[in-house]
DNA sequence: ATAAACTTTCAGTAATTTCTGAAACTTCAT
DNA sequence: ATGAAGTTTCAGAAATTACTGAAAGTTTAT
């Protein structure tokens, strides 16, 4: 299972963006390793390729089957566990954005909601709550508008995103086209 | 400058989730309380409010101008600096998206387009670039997108995001109102 | 030119996060 | 039941990241 010099430039890359995007080196490394792998890999051939504990690899593993991003492959006679990409890349790229709203966005939405329901003690904290209740209907936008696109698909969210400045101008004839509905704001 | 019990709450969830925002939790604070408080306030303020060192203070107040999350404002008549937010909160949360793509997906996507230039030695990197060649495609999407959204403008992008599963009706009627462009797909 | 008021830098320390490796556990074949 | 082949857990070590505080730097008033 060694590496060709390009797998292992993208491996150790994904690497140090691993914790910029939510999880820690070693994670990201093991999932570029799975994806960029044709085959199923064993967590041993895992460790082994990124020169790594198998302790710290059973970790990972679990870390990415956490975040449904890889997933067990029983190879038929074989004993051990290999491990294969959760879907495409446009599967993966949707779920590691589904995981981060849920840890980054749920989280304050909770704390938020909470905190709103609390009578303001002064002037103060009346006008703090005012800006604590912007923050919040800006999450919920962002958390409704983004379960909104999942739910049109690849596909359709792929047209979505290709149709660029087209969007624009389709917003202006909207109200024309679908009347009645949305046309507060 | 002692915060009420209800901004204490925001400003130490803020810190709490700083880390998952792509900066540390002092940082996240010093945003929460600077945006919390009506009146601007001074790098001493925020030291003593939450019980940080000077020097500490001063560099999460230049992360946060770097992130151009927050701006300086000077007082006449005061020799001291203070700091008030760099906008409403739909701009500051405009700058964070902005901000985490330069820092999460730039140095990717470059990173991909050299990979992608070299000549594959052997079918194993043969099937690694072409799974690359889809990542680099798929960010390439992504930013594409989101500067189109940003062209919009808050209040255009209120109404798409308000316009909810309208946008799965917009997409089917789309070919029929922009014909010829964009047909692709 | 001086000094007061304030800010920034940065070397060293503290806190946090990640990793290792050995022990405990599981599963399966015999 | 035993043991071989594999996996997981977790306490402690290593690596990374953040913080302090004192010294150096800046700015403004006189």
């Amino acid at each position: 299972m060694k590496m060709t010099p390009l797998i292992t430039s993208a491996v150790m890359h994904f690497g140090e963006m691993g914790s910029r995007w939510g999880f820690n080196r070693t994670v990201g490394q093991i999932l570029a390793l799975i994806v960029l792998n044709e085959e199923p890999i064993s967590a041993q051939e895992i460790a082994d390729a990124l020169n790594i504990s198998r302790g710290n690899t059973s970790m990972g593993l679990k870390e990415l089957q956490s975040w449904r991003l890889v997933k067990q492959h029983l190879v038929p006679g074989e004993r051990k566990d290999f491990f294969i990409p959760a879907g495409d890349i446009w599967t993966l790229a949707n779920r590691v954005f589904e995981e981060r709203r849920k840890r980054e966005i749920d989280p304050t939405m909770s704390l938020l909601r909470d905190l709103l329901l609390d009578e303001a003690a002064n002037e103060k904290e009346a006008n703090a709550q005012q800006k604590l209740n912007e923050i919040h209907d800006l999450l919920e936008s962002i958390t409704a508008w983004s379960e909104e696109l999942q739910h049109l698909g690849p596909e359709k969210l792929n047209t979505l995103m290709k149709l660029g400045s087209g969007v624009g101008r389709m917003l202006e004839l909207k109200d024309k086209l679908l009347p009645g509905k949305n046309s507060v704001n």
